[in-house]
DNA sequence: ATGTCTCCTAAGAGGAGA
């Protein structure tokens, strides 16, 4: 199974760009953020036409979530159970008894931001939820934005992002109690000293200049780390005429078949 | 470098969020 992540900053304005991808890469599952439109206007029928289901958490204007998979999604659920959160960012649901989940981490804005200070209670609660969810299946993978820098090795300037957010301490120890459930950070298993950037601002021409940062991940429970086959970034769509500022992300597991 | 992009309100630009 190849199991993928984008964050395509509005669902309405990249539809196309994200059918082409699917065409090209052929994903068996595809995790949506940022999908900033709500539910009931999601392009479920565009998506349909090319094979895939869709489990969809949208709202109006923002964050928004979705798993596009070409096989059965079952036992989808939206939003986390015990954190009440008109902010649709999480949605997850079961493929090949994989279970899967998008998600769309808050960004914090700044560590003087009260938005800070939501994303770090909002990771608290996601800590619990994925404690849940890994203790009620055997094979988890989490794929989405995580907004968080876990390491320097993943900032193309360390020392310009130091204590900033994405890259605080808090931040990234909220990062490592998420791998401390027990899950794998997929891309940095399967590259050791490659950068791996995921994002580039608009701004400043920053992807032609190689000014990005990992911060989009898939975890993968320790389950499923015996089919961990390869993980990789496709940059190309960020080279796209317009483009969304994130980078396609996706994850090869090599078996996962119904009946495992 | 307050630099770019998207969506909203509301009838023009400007604010929010990233």
């Amino acid at each position: 199974m190849r199991i993928a992540t984008w964050n395509v900053n509005s669902i309405k304005v990249r539809m196309e760009q994200v059918g082409d991808w699917l065409t090209q890469v052929k994903p068996d599952v595809l995790c949506l953020q940022e999908l900033k439109c709500e539910t009931d206007q999601f392009p479920k029928d565009y998506f349909s036409a090319l094979g895939y289901d869709a489990t969809i958490a949208g709202q109006k204007t923002y964050n928004g979530v979705a798993i596009l998979s070409r096989h059965h999604l079952v036992d989808s659920l939206i939003g986390m159970p015990e954190f009440d959160d008109h902010q649709q960012r999480v949605v997850a649901a079961t493929v090949n008894h994989v279970r899967v989940i998008s998600a769309y981490c808050p960004n914090g804005e700044s560590v003087t931001s009260d938005k800070y200070h939501y994303k770090l209670n909002w990771f608290n609660a996601f800590n619990g939820y994925l404690k849940n969810q890994i203790a009620s299946h055997q094979k988890v993978i989490v794929l989405g934005d995580f907004n968080i820098a876990p390491a320097d090795l993943d900032v193309y300037d360390p020392k310009a992002y130091e204590n900033d957010v994405l890259c605080t301490d808090l931040e990234r120890q909220a990062f490592q109690d998420l791998l401390s459930l027990g899950f794998i950070d997929a891309y940095r298993h399967c590259h050791n000293d490659l950068p791996g950037f995921t994002w580039w601002h608009y701004r400043m021409n920053a992807f032609k200049r190689k000014m990005g940062l990992r911060i989009d991940h898939a975890l993968v429970s320790h389950s499923l780390l015996p089919e961990l086959s390869d993980c990789q970034v496709d940059a190309l769509p960020r080279a796209n005429e317009r483009p969304s500022d994130h980078a396609p992300l996706f994850v090869d597991l090599s078996s996962s078949n119904p009946n495992s």
